[in-house]
DNA sequence: AACTATTGCAACCGCCGCTAA
DNA sequence: GTTAGCGGCGGTTGCAATAGT
């Protein structure tokens, strides 16, 4: 197939991003999306041109007396912004942007929590980072790459696990352990399907499951610790904006972008993170404002989003020290809302009521009762999950369970794997918000889009 | 202080699948 | 059916920061 275009052209900068790309691209998108990658790099640049020259043009004939001394308004323009749009490939472009300047990406280390989650998830997907990664909001597949490849694979090495079977070494090596490749697929391929002890794949879970009712506690184990994590994910911001700035209704089929029309995404930009109740209280809030204290507060008193709001409020306070570092603290990476913007608010705003007027709640009970009626998988009211299930016993097939746990675990089976693959559908839910929908219509729509996505899961495994 | 080794992470490379012409 | 363009993914590399000597 053919290779990107850009792949031939020269004259692209590669290497680190200076902040000044940076800034282009993070304002470039926040006002327009980014559509075609390939086109970024270009309106990136042109688009501020031609806005310098519109204001100039403006400035030349209401107030000539200004700029008596020049003979053309194309004079006017800075020099300064006659560069061209960014020197880089749109595909470097959409790189630097899903693993840096996404506004929902959380930063700082990993949790213990989070480790153990990518674990269990590679023992189940391997190396299929992505999918991975949306189960752990905020994380890039990359992350988890880098964080798998650097310390987890160490650490169960350190332990006697094998990272790539997730079995002990000791057994491993007794049966003269395949020759690991560099290929691309070599690690999630060195997970024998077959083997019996080892969960291969996605594919070979869904097929076992449909005849083995033991498998079915490895999805019900992530539906309870993980999945209720995916259930909360909101859309990345950039859907938003593409929505609000744009305001058509086109349906990219790319699965990273999407309408989102009308939705009150302010009060999902954070949720109550179930590994910080359980761990110390440390909240990992989403989306813009990722101060541990603010959680609460920012999910409530965020206002509808106008563009005019976005496009003056893409700041990004970076560690001062090193401005061009992505920075380690959860505080040096805050992407803000425009405080000045009286349309707008701080997070350290008031509560009550936002500009629309609706009665604010907590973002909890939203969760539960309007968004995600389905819900029943949250941490009970003490914040506690459920019982789990030993991993272990989930990799030999050893466990056993009720008939009733059986039976809601079978129930949900194909929420979980379905937004494992497919990511979960907030379009419908957000048309249905957008719709006012009532809860049992609500109910509807989210039967509904389980039905669409159940039928892409199905197509989706018969092309394995 | 200087050098080397290690680590962490951002970014690139190359391939694949999907889609439209 | 073929081809090209594109987005996306996973593997790999390169480099800055840090630790160790």
């Amino acid at each position: 197939m053919g290779r990107h275009s850009c792949c031939y052209k020269q004259k692209l900068r590669k290497g680190l991003w200076s902040p000044e790309e940076d800034e282009k691209l993070m304002n470039h998108i926040t006002k327009h999306g980014h559509g075609c990658w390939s086109t970024v790099p270009k309106l990136a640049g042109t688009i501020k041109i031609l806005n310098t020259l519109f204001f100039s043009i403006i400035h030349f004939h209401c107030f000539p007396f200004l700029s008596k001394n020049t003979s053309s308004p194309s004079l006017l323009i800075p020099a300064q912004l006659m560069v061209a749009g960014l020197q880089r490939c749109g595909k470097s472009c959409r790189l630097r942007w899903i693993n840096y300047l996404r506004p929902d990406l959380k930063r700082g280390a990993f949790s213990q929590e989070e480790e153990d989650l990518i674990i269990e998830l590679h023992a189940v997907l391997g190396n299929r980072w992505s999918q991975i990664a949306t189960r752990l909001p905020g994380r890039t597949d990359n992350e988890i790459k880098n964080l798998w490849n650097s310390s987890i694979k160490k650490k169960l090495r350190q332990k006697g696990i094998d990272p790539n079977t997730h079995k002990p070494l000791a057994e491993v090596d007794r049966k003269s352990a395949p020759t690991i490749s560099t290929e691309r697929t070599s690690e999630s391929s060195d997970i024998d399907p077959s083997s019996g002890s080892a969960i291969g794949n996605l594919n070979h879970l869904l097929s076992e499951t449909a005849q083995s009712p033991e498998l079915l506690p490895v999805l019900g184990k992530h539906r309870k610790e993980t999945t209720s994590l995916a259930h909360l994910r909101v859309p990345p911001k950039e859907l938003f904006l593409d929505q609000l700035v744009s305001g058509h209704d086109n349906l990219p089929s790319s699965r990273s972008t999407g309408p989102i029309p009308n939705f009150p995404f302010q009060q999902l930009m954070c949720y109550s993170n179930e590994f910080g109740s359980k761990h110390g209280g440390s909240t990992n809030s989403l989306w813009f404002n990722q101060n541990e204290s603010s959680c609460s507060t920012i999910s409530t008193v965020m206002p509808p989003v106008s563009p005019s709001t976005l496009s003056t409020s893409t700041g990004i306070n970076r560690s001062p020290d090193n401005p061009n570092s992505g920075g380690t603290g959860i505080q040096s990476n805050q992407f803000y809302w425009d405080t000045n913007n009286p349309s707008s608010s701080s997070s350290k705003g008031s509560s009550g009521s936002n500009s629309l007027g609706f009665e604010l709640q907590s973002t909890s009970s939203i969760l539960e009762n309007s968004i995600f009626p389905w819900t029943d998988l949250s941490p009970d009211k003490n914040g506690h999950l459920e019982e789990e299930l030993k991993w272990p016993d989930l990799l030999h097939g050893t466990f056993t369970d009720t008939p009733a746990t059986m039976q809601n675990l079978s129930q949900s089976l194909y929420e979980d794997v379905v937004k494992a693959e497919s990511q979960f559908n907030m379009e419908g839910l957000c048309a249905a918000w957008s719709q006012n929908l009532q809860p049992q219509q609500h109910l509807q729509v989210v039967s509904d889009l389980y039905d669409k996505d159940l039928q892409r899961m199905s197509l989706s495994f018969e092309n394995i």
